[in-house]
DNA sequence: GTTGACCAATTACAGCTGTACTGTAAAACC
DNA sequence: GGTTTTACAGTACAGCTGTAATTGGTCAAC
């Protein structure tokens, strides 16, 4: 429990891209990114780098090239980052936020037929 | 929509305390929060001034005192910081939030009931 | 009418963020 | 082998954040 110092927005928007591409270099990142969210390829190595300092990222060498890739599982970071949310803007409690979402989001249909899957898998298997 | 700037995470906890309070003075806002959280007298009047100034709190004079009281509905506030998170950890899909919210963040029993029931209503009344 | 207690306003300041430019060196192309 | 492209390290830099100390004004109690 090293722990890292929090993650930006802007660092998030870009972690949040390498993992979907599970790892990357700088321009692999960069050229992921949706086209109407224009950011700059040297803006890219910033956050790549940062990311790296603040230890969420790894890199390997490939000839020249960085490849960079998780060293917090995805799942971690998530988790440290919704738990402040939380803390700070509902006290913790997790069901103000739940419910936001499923009322004031308009959580579609299918998405509440997954949730309540959802739900029933947990009872299911939680005895 | 005169978009404002986000809120800053200190920002955020302070805007909770005094939504909680419905209104408040510096110092009411100071000893509402949990003692845990040691904060210092004027850090608490910092966050207010600018919270009022990017436009979130609204201020009324008492005498000398001001009270500050919220210029933003926190639910707005909330819906804001959300989909700002959402966007740049989750690609805007609110699903997985859910998701790691019930399976990886300890939702109890209760609350789990609660959220069933919200998903009734919702149905009930979505015609 | 000076002192103390409060409260507000001003100022401080280092570190973090968002965004990017520059310099330089290796790789790829002619 | 000179030129263009690519990539990385370093530098920049203003604005935001977290955290607070200092200064100044007002009323209440001496």
């Amino acid at each position: 429990m090293p722990d890292r110092p929090a993650l930006s927005r802007g660092e998030m928007e870009v972690a949040r891209v390498l993992w979907q591409l599970k790892k990357g270099t700088v321009r692999e990142v960069h050229d992921a990114f949706p086209e109407e969210r224009k950011i700059d390829f040297t803006t890219v190595q910033t956050y790549l780098r940062r990311l790296e300092q603040k230890g969420y990222l790894k890199v390997k060498m490939d000839g020249r090239t960085r490849v960079y890739s998780p060293r917090v599982k995805p799942r971690t970071v998530i988790r440290e980052t919704v738990d402040d949310l939380l803390e700070r803007l509902f006290g913790g409690d997790a069901l103000p936020l739940m419910q936001h979402l499923i009322e004031d989001r308009g959580i579609g249909d299918k998405e509440l037929g997954q949730l309540r899957e959802l739900l029933d898998q947990l009872e299911a298997g939680d005895d």
